[in-house]
DNA sequence: CGCAGGTTGTTGCAGATGCAAGTATCTACC
DNA sequence: GGTAGATACTTGCATCTGCAACAACCTGCG
């Protein structure tokens, strides 16, 4: 695996000296990090709850089917991808399911498999609920966050992610995704 | 085709002429922090868990309380530093007090508060807890961001913090409260 | 003083999530 | 081909969390 980034700085981030202590003030951008993010995503869920009666998580669902090509994704794919666990995800989408946003399918490569598939419904949900989060976005994250910063942010997140796991399922035959919530004419199901 | 060529302007973050749409690229960093926090929290929660039988708030709840004068606080301030809700932290408190972690105390200045005051065990096992926690953070957070990325993600995520809530409840006299865990010889309540 | 309204913390209830176990299926090796 | 082990999803159970309702208390105003 490509270990792309060969940057020009003093040390690699991830060997340092000595074990970190409590009073390490690298700790301070840490803590803030965990609280920007229970602050932004606790005030996003709320957002999706009271205008689309939907949570977060599921939002988060609809988008990665949205951006799948077929609009259907394995369920390991969705958790991967919103890190859930596997049953954190069958829940899920037996709410989707319920509400008919999603459909479950047979995977016929795999006689295991279940995939859940976006339903015009589904997809138009989506589209509602997408005007009040990415409002929220703009609003509570881009707005707080200059410009010029968004690129560390990203690739210090990237790099955490894949320190995290070791891998990272990426799908590089997946198309644009940029594209699955504009309502232009891509394709079929429009927002009737 | 829009040309992404945007000119390199600097207006203020705040305010952004187009309502974001979902095709903007500053999406990604927005989905980065996302799936980064995510990540890294519940790999912190399952070390904790696994070598202490301790949860990430619970953690967090008992650092706040060594970090506070007196190792002591209202269960308000408790709430609004881990970002819990108020009946969280009152389950939250519940289980550590049955773990003699903590205990309560009533507010002496106010008939209607509650205190939660750390114990000598609870000093104790948070400083254990902590050899685990911060190894963690330095492995999967610190390991992963370059060290002149942290003070971007510092300044960006206490910016979030102001934004999302309108006012920051800030201990100016709280003093530093950055040896609350160092074992040295710096105050009083030390572990006897 | 006395009450209205706000604040603080707790509890009933419902929802969301994870782990462990179970079922069905696939893969590899004999 | 057949069996052992791995994988994909689902289900039982427990836990954590939040909202709404509630009780106790504080504050301010008449």
């Amino acid at each position: 695996m490509p270990t792309m980034t060969e940057t020009i700085e003093p040390y690699a981030p991830s060997e340092r000296p000595r074990p970190l202590t409590s009073r390490d003030p690298r700790l301070a951008p840490w803590r803030a990090f965990l609280t920007a993010h229970a602050l932004v995503s606790r005030r996003l869920d709320d957002d999706l709850r009271a205008e689309h009666q939907m949570t977060l998580a599921e939002y988060a669902a609809l988008l990665q089917l949205a951006e799948s090509p077929g609009h259907r994704l394995r369920m390991n794919q969705l958790a991967d991808g919103i890190v859930l666990s596997r049953s954190g995800i069958t829940r899920l989408i037996d709410r989707l399911e319920a509400d008919g946003l999603v459909a479950r399918k047979h995977c016929s490569s795999d006689g295991r498999g279940a995939e859940a598939e976006l339903t015009d419904q589904g997809l138009s949900r989506l589209r509602q609920a997408s005007r009040t989060h990415l409002r929220g976005i703009e609003s509570y994250f881009l707005g707080s966050v200059e410009p010029v910063d968004l690129d560390v942010i990203e690739r210090s997140c990237d790099a955490i992610r894949q320190r995290v796991r070791g891998d990272d399922r990426a799908q590089p035959g997946a198309g644009d995704p940029s594209e699955a919530l504009a309502p232009g004419p891509t394709r079929g199901p429009n927002p009737a």
